[in-house]
DNA sequence: AGCACGCCGACT
DNA sequence: GTCGGCGTGCTC
């Protein structure tokens, strides 16, 4: 697989030819004539003319010269001096392309995406001390020096620790006093220190530790679960994992995924404590530099442990032995545009090729996952029990038939007199609301018009903090108008149904002396907003807080004893076949914030529907029945994870070109043993920024190859260029 | 992804 | 009569 063809001095060619692919959208690499003399092996990196320019690009393993006329050929035109890609990862990209059906090169741009990695940056000025003394000492050159050490360091960081303008450095610098000395850019991570004792884990978390480093220390694939109730401390667990595999290979890499930036910050801080060095970051929030750092070092096989989103599983590690996937359930892993994977599934797969393990940590597992544990295809290690032995809170549900909220407000008088209690205690309450804004539809009430996003089938949401109307799906947002668009009527646009802005005005309302708190995306969009709200909950300065899903991960609120649902149905509605299971995962998450320690919590449901079994199992703390039943219904109608699923969405600005392109791809669907072909059908979200959608859904037996018989379907039609088809293999959202 | 080629509206 | 809109197609 990785041998290249090399013909110097051969009868008949002149040099060898590789094949080289692109960064771009293209389904094969392309094929080059090798300078003469040159050693090109698959993964190194190159510049060579594609058309009228010159691309970097990546040597590709493969013979070349089969499928391209040899007239057409051209050379590379230069070897980038950057380490290459390790033959696991090129084969992880050619993997990741069939299996998503993605072109192989949009799949290598992930890779790459970093921009200017290749090129090595401008070296940095950095001052160390000389030991020379300046011949004039004043106060600022005094701090500057004491800031100085061996360690270079820019004259603006000297500045900044001093206290003084970097004028005094350059002048030490002038003066002898300070020598100065090239410095990279990218400074190296720090290595961790493995031998640094960890937190002392209890009898559960031992054993699971145990598990794992012994699973380690056996070498080859397998994936463990680690299943935990919240609070059982996975993360311990799995960082003794990491302990040991960079143990066992001092050139190991280890890689951490978690779901979402704004849980990374805390998290980081974690991992600094058990290994005394913060892990290489990576997110999309990361600036230019901070991304060229941590892509260059991972590269070098420097970084040897990263904490990052998603996209982390495409950084080029050099010796990649481990992947831990945090909160392993969460579907912040499925990437929707672009490429379309699951970083989890992907991560499994990654792993199984190259020979390494893989760890997947959750309080609640996916429905996936525990059917791959049941089947004996991953292994589990439990940890039952909550440290310093907390209990789960009770759960119990409201049934709103029975006792209903007031009319126009939304929080029934169980609920209220619930937070009562909480408040007369000096306690804390936690409204969960998974709805950012004020209300979720604005209509006309004379004349019924909806409003929505200009050429869009999307509501616009009432977002009363700005006073503007706002779509979560296409970003629109316009101030909310006084007339109705439709019939010119002023002051006939409603607000119907509730956001968190105004259950929090039904709060402020009902309990006015009350510390009352809003967190959602919008009230706190930057993690440090965020910080801010977590940090005055934590520090009891809250009485209520109504919040949305931002709140139910991984926060600590010692005072918190009570979790009200204010809509447990919300999820449940449309045509998602896990709805049921990430209602289940959601709400077992935000109502385990809930008594800590000393204080036993309680949560109470809000529910239209609390003979639903999601409802009846969370009331009963009844994991296992819960994904029994859930399992049951997906094996029934033979959904994942007993049968496959994928689905292609075509999209068009011309509906008649739309219709016509649906029809023909329906027509064209060959018959497959165990394959069913749903639809066309217009997509539930029909008009989104002005394009048509309809939509495939292709159910197919688990032993089908699915990917097989999509490309051998979608090879038979041509669908016209104004027609976009995205296929999605094992799909997350149905809109 | 770029960039060129190609076929229909408003201008020096 | 051209300049130029961006739809369509190609890049070894």
């Amino acid at each position: 697989m990785n041998q290249t063809k090399i013909l110097n001095g051969q009868a008949g060619a002149t040099t060898g030819c590789v094949k080289v692919l692109f960064p771009l959208p293209l389904f094969k690499p392309y094929d080059y004539l090798a300078p003469p003399g040159a050693q090109l092996r698959p993964g190194m990196f190159v510049i060579a003319p594609l058309g009228p320019r010159e691309i970097p690009g990546v040597v590709w393993p493969g013979t070349g010269g089969d499928d391209a006329p040899a007239a057409k050929l051209k050379a590379i035109s230069d070897i980038v001096d950057a380490p290459p890609l390790g033959p696991d990862l090129v084969d992880f990209i050619d993997w990741t392309a069939g299996y998503t059906m993605s072109p192989v090169g949009s799949v290598l741009r992930m890779v790459m995406r970093s921009g200017d990695v290749l090129t090595r940056p401008a070296m940095q000025t950095g001052y160390v001390r000389s030991g020379a003394k300046p011949a004039r000492m004043t106060e600022q050159r005094q701090a500057v020096l004491r800031a100085a050490g061996s360690v270079p360091m820019t004259a603006a960081a000297l500045a900044e620790k001093a206290g003084v303008s970097d004028a005094v450095a350059r002048g030490l610098a002038k003066a002898g006093a300070l020598r100065a000395v090239e410095i990279d850019p990218d400074p190296p991570f720090e290595a961790p220190d493995l031998d640094r004792m960890g937190l002392d884990l209890s009898g559960d978390q031992r054993f699971a530790a145990d598990m794992l480093q012994e699973q380690i220390r056996k070498g080859g694939h397998v994936t463990t679960l680690i299943d935990g109730v919240t609070g059982s401390g996975k993360t311990e667990v799995y960082l003794e994992a990491a302990a040991e595999a960079l143990r066992r290979d001092p050139a190991a890499q280890v890689l951490i995924l978690i779901p979402e930036i704004a849980l990374t910050l805390p998290f980081l801080s974690r991992v600094e404590a058990r290994f005394g060095a913060a892990p290489a970051p990576w997110h999309s929030e990361l600036t230019g530099a901070q991304r060229r750092r941590t892509w260059r070092r991972v590269a070098e096989g420097q970084a040897r442990l990263v904490v990052g989103a998603r996209s982390a599983l495409f950084l080029p590690f050099q010796n990649l032995k481990l992947i831990i996937v945090d909160e392993e359930h969460d579907t912040a892993y499925k990437q929707e545009d672009g490429v379309v994977y699951h970083a989890r599934d992907l991560a499994v797969a990654r792993g199984a090729r190259a020979g390494f393990p893989v760890v997947l940590a959750s309080a609640t597992p996916s429905l996936e996952t525990v059917v791959n544990v049941d089947e004996g295809r991953y292994r589990a290690a439990g940890l039952p029990s909550r440290i310093a032995g907390a209990a789960l809170p009770e759960i119990s549900l409201i049934d709103m038939r029975e006792t209903p909220p007031e009319r126009g407000a939304w929080l029934s008088p169980p609920l209220v007199e619930a937070i009562n209690k909480r408040l007369s205690a000096g306690e804390q309450s936690l409204l969960f609301l998974n709805r950012r804004g004020y209300a979720p539809l604005t209509l006309c009430r004379r004349c019924g018009h909806k409003m929505t996003a200009p050429n869009s089938d999307t509501m616009l949401v009432e977002h009363r903090f700005e006073n503007r109307l706002v779509c979560h799906h296409t970003g629109f947002s316009m101030p909310k108008p006084s007339a109705c668009p439709a019939c010119h009527v002023v002051d006939t646009l409603e607000p119907c149904g509730p956001g968190v802005e105004r259950v929090a005005e039904e709060a402020r309302a009902r309990w006015p002396d009350a510390w009352i708190g809003i967190l959602s995306s919008d009230t706190a969009p930057t993690p440090r907003a965020m910080r801010e709200m977590l940090d005055a909950m934590q520090g009891g300065e809250i009485d209520i807080l109504i919040a949305t899903q931002v709140a139910a991960k991984g926060h600590h609120f010692p005072g918190l004893t009570l979790v009200g649902v204010v809509d447990a149905d919300l999820g449940l509605s449309g045509g998602d076949l896990r709805a049921a299971e990430r209602t289940y995962q959601l709400l077992a998450q935000v109502t385990g914030r809930a008594g800590r320690a000393e204080k036993p919590g309680r949560a109470l449901l809000q529910t239209y529907q609390p003979k639903a079994a999601v409802f009846e199992a969370l009331a009963a703390g009844d994991r296992d029945a819960f994904l029994a039943a859930e399992a049951e219904s997906r094996f029934r109608l033979a959904f994942p994870p007993y049968g496959r699923l994928a689905a292609i969405l075509l999209r068009s600005r011309d509906e008649t070109a739309l219709d016509r392109a649906a029809r023909d791809l329906a027509a064209a669907a060959p018959n497959g043993d165990g394959v069913d072909v749903l639809g066309p059908a217009r997509a539930p979200i029909y008009r989104l920024r002005g394009q048509a959608r309809m939509r495939f859904l292709v159910k197919a037996r688990r032993d089908v190859n699915l990917q097989a018989y999509l490309n051998d379907w979608l090879s038979r039609v041509k669908t016209p260029s104004s027609v976009r088809r995205t296929v999605d293999i094992n799909p997350y959202s149905f809109l």
